[in-house]
DNA sequence: ACGAATTTGTGCGTATGTATT
DNA sequence: TAATACATACGCACAAATTCG
């Protein structure tokens, strides 16, 4: 190893000179084994792996058990549009992307202190919880769990499984139109089970959106949290 | 270690009790050594640091060379409202924190295709980059990168410099007032520079806002590249 | 002030498991 | 089947930071 950056740990050095390596373009599309990079490098395999690992997190790199590490590609994020009238439907198809759902499950549970101040209810009133898988053109694009309140919606559920749609379901419940009254915008690692239903990496990045609709008279419909793979999609706002 | 979720590998059966002793109360605030939960769990000390590792990306605990390791409490988010007229100064203040920022880069450098893009003028165009740390009570809440095209603001820096202030600094550059045209938020890994500004963990998570600014003519004034610690703050729309 | 004990971080060696080629 | 390549796991040693007497 090169002495010059004394004070740095040996696998962030590695992880420094691989990653320099592909910005210049001398690695190809695949690394060597983990054996030639420790050889090469002058370090134990262990040190190499930890470096991979660095560089997997960040997204740089893709180990595949039996194949090979790969260098990803960054594909260009999907542009998902948040506004007053946001639709999924509309959004993806207006991409020419050939959009899909999937409900996964359908239960209900009682409203915590904040969902209950979300969707202005008593806390502990019971609410329809809806997850839904929303697919576009074969790959994963969001998780969103949907809440609505039993008493007010006691058919959602069906009217839902029925039509495929929220907005054709409230409709169907009596709700004409809604909008998008806030959204909350954070993110963290993906849990486990989603990173299953998105296809993602189980150390991927979510971007969450907590949101709230209202119908036309200002009353809470429903609160979505809705999980985005923060490395297929970005949140597009328009003033 | 436990028999019955045989198929599972072991760092991360210790992950999962871990997890769960956490949950159940039953952990405190502080975890056993290393060694400790090795021979509790029956298990090689490493890998209890694996599990701890995946545990610590999950943000749920926090090891501290030569003093432990520790269960994070979840602190709420500060909240940064995002609109047409977002001004750093105005949201941090409402909401009873003493906002501040320090100028931590500035330069100059060519426009590539996306940003020359964004702001209308040519790939290879002089663009001033002003790079800005928000601070708000003590805690770093964000990094952003400004983008000004040097033709047209020529003394943006220097202005920038004296009065502390981006609109500030665009008023004396002849701009009366400007306002939001575009965000675009992802989220990816913390960048190493960058934690060590944001005070991160360096396999923190940031959500990243692009933004492009505009005058009153609609013509573009700045793009701005900003980084939040998704830990410690969330981005909020209200249309 | 200083050294010993404690605790996490890094690194190497070895062995074995598991998926792919 | 055999070879290859990444994944997991154990053991040992030492480094670096903190704590405490």
């Amino acid at each position: 190893m090169n002495e010059t950056d004394e004070g740095v740990t040996r696998w962030r050095r590695v992880a420094d000179r691989i990653r320099s390596a592909i910005a210049e373009g001398t690695m190809g599309e695949r690394l060597p084994p983990e054996t030639e990079l420790a050889e090469t490098y002058g370090v134990n395999r262990h040190t190499v792996r930890r470096a991979i690992q660095s560089l997997s997190a960040e997204g740089l790199l893709r180990a595949e058990r039996g194949r090979g590490t790969f260098v990803n590609a960054a594909p260009p994020r999907l542009a998902y549009p948040i506004g007053p009238r946001t639709r999924f439907s509309e959004n993806v198809s207006a991409q020419g992307r050939r959009p899909g759902g999937r409900l996964i499950r359908a239960d209900t549970m009682r409203a915590d202190g904040a969902l209950a101040q979300l969707l202005d209810c008593a806390p502990g009133a019971m609410l329809h919880r809806l997850e839904t898988l929303s697919v576009a053109n074969g790959v994963p694009l969001s998780i969103a769990t949907s809440h609505f309140s039993v008493e007010r919606f006691p058919g959602i559920v069906r009217a839902y499984a029925e039509t495929g749609s929220v907005t054709e379901a409230l409709r169907l419940e009596g709700v004409a139109d809604y909008r998008r009254r806030e959204t909350r915008i954070t993110a963290e690692r993906v849990h486990r089970l989603d990173a299953e239903h998105l296809a993602s990496a189980p150390d991927a990045i979510v971007l969450v959106s907590l949101a709230v609709d209202v119908d036309l008279d200002g009353r809470p419909v429903q609160a979505i949290r809705a999980r985005f793979p923060a490395d297929r999609m970005e949140l597009v706002l328009r003033p």
